[in-house]
DNA sequence: GTCTATAGCCAGATAGAC
DNA sequence: GTCTATCTGGCTATAGAC
């Protein structure tokens, strides 16, 4: 009876997949605000209805399509820093900005999804907030081993507000950082996906032509900026 | 004859704009991706075939629309740095920066048609590079005066390649900024609209509060970053 | 320049047979 | 769980009368 009822899980899992995968193919012709049920099912051989058994309303497929999204570019992010040296605090920092990159020139329609314009009329369940963090939450690592290695630099004075939000903030993630810390990070999070965005979404067109080279600066700059240190030679 | 004839050219402008109004007023709605010629028609009292008179097609009307938004953020943009005190580069800075913000708050649809994902299937034009170009200008409008009153820190060494790019870029402009300051100002540029975009879309929401005041030091930094500095007391 | 009418599509969602 | 059929809407764009 168990495998049986796991039999069918699997299957149920792998048509799920399937689904959410050819969504993903059609993110590109269609972008997220015209993402169709029945162009989806089509493109399976199944019929529209059909679809509405494993994911019960356009919205919901959206989520899960954002849920994974959010997953992906997070798990690079982290990959990146957990392939990075250790000892330098801007190399991993940098890794991670660039992990981020690559993933969104990959995937430029999920990065849509995900970082773009808002999808009217949808709105995002509690359940993406988790996935959403991954990115942020490994960058303030780097800056938590930075602060313990003693390369980071104090972070000047901050508002009382932007103060109490950081703390907030950083509680919630349930890590360590330093609120004026998280404060400046939190910009400098807000400014990467400035650079990346900018790229992705053609901004840069006739702009910038050497991008790797000019995002590996900004990018390194950023990291220094919010007081990221390399260890003395 | 010509009276006639401006008669009617009047007419005809008042209606395209009352178009344009009432297409704006839909992006809300729908967004970019979904804007409708009809119901843009609907909502005017006319017939979705008349509306082919004033725009042959949904893209020339989405054209009209990012060119007036760019427009709008441009010109924001520069009255923001002409109103504020001349002696000081990095209020200048922040005013523009602020006046950005403002207007993205005040019309974000508008501001996720030109700065968000791209629509699929829509190709910019070349019509639309001018008014793109506005808000960057304004910017380098404040670092070229910067650098004449001894206000610009000189800029630190960029590879060749990115450079050039710069140089390519303050050429095509028409400005003289130095291409490494241009260079720096460049990634300040994109990372400003990673600000404002992160809050326009929604990525602030419990994350960041205070949100103003966040904004106002973040762009501080930034225009501290690219190497504008206040004048000696 | 506006109208009616039409061609030729598309969508989300549900009912009920099998 | 998949199917057919259907409801109820939507769309861009064009033809041709007025």
């Amino acid at each position: 009876m168990t495998r049986v009822t796991g039999a069918r899980e699997r299957a149920r899992t792998e048509i799920a997949e399937s689904i959410k995968a050819e969504a993903r193919r059609q993110l590109a012709d269609a972008g997220a605000a015209r993402l169709s049920l029945r162009a989806v099912a089509r493109e399976l051989g199944m019929v529209s209805s059909a679809l509405y058994r494993y994911y019960p309303s356009r919205d919901d497929l959206l989520t899960a399509l954002i849920i994974d999204a959010y997953d992906a570019v997070g798990s690079a992010a982290e990959r990146a820093v957990a392939a990075a040296p250790a000892a330098d605090p801007v190399v991993r920092w940098t890794a991670a900005c660039h992990a981020v990159r690559r993933w969104a020139l990959a995937h430029p329609h999920e990065y849509a999804l995900i970082y773009g314009s808002p999808v009217p009329g949808y709105a995002a369940p509690e359940a993406t907030t988790g996935p959403a963090s991954r990115v942020a939450r490994a960058l303030i690592g780097v800056a938590e081993e930075a602060a313990d290695s003693g390369l980071l630099a104090p972070a000047p004075f901050e508002s009382a507000d932007v103060l109490r939000d950081a703390e907030q903030l950083v509680r919630r993630l349930g890590m360590r950082l330093h609120p004026a810390a998280m404060a400046r990070l939190t910009a400098a999070w807000a400014q990467l996906f400035g650079l990346v965005g900018f790229e992705v979404f053609g901004q840069f067109h006739d702009v910038v032509h050497a991008r790797e080279e000019f995002f590996d600066r900004a990018a390194a700059d950023l990291g220094r900026g919010i007081g990221l240190r390399s260890p003395a030679a």
